[in-house]
Parts: C-alpha cells; structure tokens; sequence
RNA sequence: GCGAGUGUAGCCAAGUGGUUAAGGCCCCGGUUUGUGGUUCCGGUAUUCGUGGGUUCGAUUCCCAUCAUUCGCCCCA
C-alpha cells in the first residue's frame, strides 16, 4: 500500500521549487531592504497561545486548530504567526532593543479546513510585524510594503480595502449599538450569526448569507455603521492613516464593513483582494493590534502587521522564468570532464555534466535541453592541445580556446 | 461541517460488461564510431485511486473509502 501525503498537503517538487525561491528572494530582499530582520519561530506553540492571542470566539481556534497532547501538555501547530512573534517578543526581551522593531518571517501555517483552491491544510505565508509604534504612520509603511511586495511579483489586478474597527472602549460602544439595532430581529439571522451576537456582533456585518445581508439593510443600521462612531483618537488615526496613503499615492477603498476574523485587531484593519482568485479571493490580510503583546503578558505594546498567502499568490503571480544552467560540459574524457566541471564551478558558472557518460550527440542533446547556455566541449582534440570548444546553444557558433581562457568567453 | 463533480503511466488523455487497455508529451535506445534543439524507428501500465460487492466474467455496474476540484462557511 503506497502511502500518500495528508489530505491539503503538497509537495513542492523541483519543478516548481524555483516558483517558491523567486517569491521568498523578492520578500528577503525587500524586507531586509526596509530594515525588517527576518524572525523564526516554532511551527508548535502552546495551545493557549493561540486561544489567548487569535482568541476563543475565532473559527481558527474553535474548529481549524491541529491540537495534540504530548506528556500532559496542549500543543497547536501554528495557524497563524502573529501569535508566535508576539510571544518572541516578549519571551526574549525584545521591547529592550532599540525601537521600532520590525520583523519580517515566512514559513507554513496549519489550519483544518476543507481545503480548496488556494486554500490548504499546510499552506505558507509571509509576513511583517512592526512593534513600537501607535501612529499611523507605522500602518501607511506596513501597507506600502505590502503593496510593494505585490508589486514586485507582478501581480495584476488587486485592491485594497481598508477600515478602522476603534479600539477596545469605542468598539464597546459600537458592539452595544448593533446589538440593540439587530435585536428585534435576531430569529431571523442565521446560526452563526445568533452565535456572533453574543461573541463579536461586529462579524455580523461580514456574514455572506443573503438574508441576514437584507436583514442588516436597515436605515438604523446604515446610519450606525455609517456613522463616525469611533472615538476622536481612532478617527483620527484613520484620518492620518487616509493621509500617508494619498502620500504615498496608494489606492484604496474605505470598506465599513470589513472586519477581519482574529479577535487581537484594534483600530487599523485592511485586506487585499484579487479579482481573479475565486471564493478564496483576500491574498493579504492585516491590520493593528494594538492590545495583543498585554494580552499575552508582555508590556502594553503598539503594533501593526499583515500576512500573505503565498499559495494564493502563486495562482496568480505570472510566472518567472526557472532556474538554468550556464554551461554544460560535453565529453568522453570523464576525468578531464570532472576536473573542468569543478573548475567552473568554484568560479560560479553554473555547470553540468553527463553522469551517465553518453555518446557524445546525447551528452550535446542534454546541453540543449537543459537550455544551458553554451556547451563546453572537451574531445580527444582539444585534451590533446591543452583547449576547449565553447559553443553557444542559442547562435550554434563556437570557437575553440585554449583551456585558461575559458572564463573570458563564459 | 454541508452540497455537487472528478480519479486510466511522470504529465495530457481515448476507451469498452468479454481474448494482448488507443494516442500525444516527457524519458531511454537506435538512425548518426566528434556537433544539439528537425525527421524516422523502437521501448516503458501483469492493469484502470484503494477495498469490497453484483456477474460465468468488471477498468466499465453498485457500495464504501481515500484524494482532488467547485460552491457554502472561514481565512491568507
């Protein structure tokens, strides 16, 4: 019985493993360009982590988490990394390092789920967190970088939304008020929206099921979520927030109802959709959180940050060109051939040869399917005079050198 | 967790209740005892996701199971 991999898990085979390098190098490279450094945490955290940190009304703690029991103790495999970093952060003392501090990370996250186009049981995600900061400014470079980012992969045809759900107290305030307005009505929505009620109302206003949408279509309702019902210095976050994106000229919609599904996100919240991603449309998803490093036992700590599927990107990141190989060394001689193979490589041309020591118009045939560059080729002739035959694959010219020179006609 | 579709080689696939399961790509070998990506020839599935049932006989019909795709839900 052949053993197959689990249910929404993939492997990534060498034939598409360049497709994830070509993602990862444009994340370090910018990352690391903006002064965010790199951050690895565990793939299994404690379970409580996430309940604490994601929070216990979530879908993602409820019923997608990978939980087992090892020697007594509750352990989850990540579903997400926010958590984790957060938890780094204060475990290694990292508010005592010169501010702000920004974190980059890439890796895979767990969740059980039906999976389903762009979505998978194991998928993998790059992210930045930014700690330290409480003005918005912070939020405008987190989403620039996102846009960025996005940008960089060649990626067509993306908005942004963008929202602010108020901190905890006018959010109280704001809860308190959909409640009273949804009340009346409350039989009519659907299971999962008599459970919001009670756990985040909020979430309401995202439900996709078409009669609690028309139930939400109220005068009452609009006028509430309409309204500037966050407090002065939320508002004026957002004001500000508004005001580094026209800055940095990046466009975006303000959406009311858009409110993510992790309980930690306070005021900024905003979500990157493709419009040629079907159901499993949001690529980019974050947002401020402002109480999440108290929450987890750590000093009262701004921050803001966001996350990428990179599964999702793949499907609509044109793709780049693969890795080939620059030279391919054709030969009957395979100790000359090993020597020169190694020759070039130690200069950093990448190089090949045939193992299987074929004839020689297979070995030029491998060249030219590998799509090599030019073929080196060391006959009997050449060894005998101290040369070699560069060929290039693309023009078919070629001329034969004498051995030293090879660098100067690679 | 709910609803629907799919499952034949590494990939794309045709096919039928009955002797040896088309074809294409890729790969390997020959054509070509030192010049490729063209042509031509040949080779690669004890078996049709897996297990069971119906039948004289199943890849084909039925059931279960696993995987996958799409929608819901949720999220990146």
């Amino acid at each position: 019985m052949i053993i197959k991999a689990p249910k929404g898990t993939d492997d990534i085979t060498a034939q598409d493993s360049y497709i994830w390098q070509f993602m990862e190098n444009k994340a370090q490279n910018l990352f690391e360009n903006s002064n965010y450094k790199e951050i690895r945490t565990p793939i299994f955290e404690s379970t409580e982590l996430f309940q604490r940190g994601v929070g216990d009304s979530t879908d993602i703690v409820n019923k997608e988490m990978y939980t087992f029991i090892q020697k007594e103790r509750s352990l989850t495999l990540r579903p997400e990394n926010t958590a984790g970093v957060v938890r780094a952060y204060i475990e290694n003392g990292m508010h005592r390092l010169p501010g702000p501090l920004k974190l980059w990370y890439k890796g895979p996250m767990f969740r059980y789920e039906r999976p389903q186009g762009g979505r998978k049981r194991q998928f993998h995600q790059v992210g930045v967190e930014l700690l330290g900061i409480q003005e918005a400014i912070a939020d405008a470079e987190v989403i620039k970088l996102a846009m960025e980012y996005l940008d960089e992969l060649n990626i067509p045809g993306l908005s942004l939304e963008i929202n602010n759900i108020g901190c905890p107290e006018c959010r109280n305030d704001f809860r308190d008020k959909i409640r009273n307005a949804v009340q009346p009505g409350l039989n009519m929505f659907c299971a999962d929206c008599k459970v919001r009620y009670d756990k985040n109302p909020l979430r309401m206003l995202d439900c996709k099921n078409q009669t609690c949408k028309e139930l939400l279509d109220t005068e009452e309702l609009k006028e509430i979520i309409n309204s500037d019902y966050i407090c002065q210095e939320c508002s004026d976050h957002f004001d500000s927030l508004k005001n580094y994106l026209d800055i940095l000229n990046i466009e975006y919609t303000i959406n009311k109802k858009l409110v993510r599904g992790l309980d930690y996100y306070t005021k900024t919240v905003f979500e990157i959709t493709s419009n040629n991603l079907g159901a499993q449309n949001a690529v980019c998803g974050g947002g401020r959180y402002d109480g999440l490093v108290k929450i987890l036992g750590g000093k009262d700590t701004p921050a803001v940050g966001w996350a990428m599927g990179m599964e999702r990107l793949m499907a609509i990141m044109p793709a780049p060109k693969p890795n080939k190989i620059k030279a391919f060394v054709v030969s009957n001689n395979i100790d000359k051939a090993l020597e020169l193979v190694f020759k070039l490589r130690s200069r950093g041309i990448s190089t090949d040869f045939d193992l299987a020591n074929r004839k020689f118009v297979k070995q030029l045939d491998k060249a030219s399917k590998l799509n090599a560059d030019y073929a080196v080729i060391l006959g009997e002739d050449e060894i005998n005079f101290g040369k070699v035959t560069v060929k290039n694959l693309k023009t078919s010219e070629q001329q034969t050198i004498s051995e030293d020179k090879i660098f100067g006609h690679l």
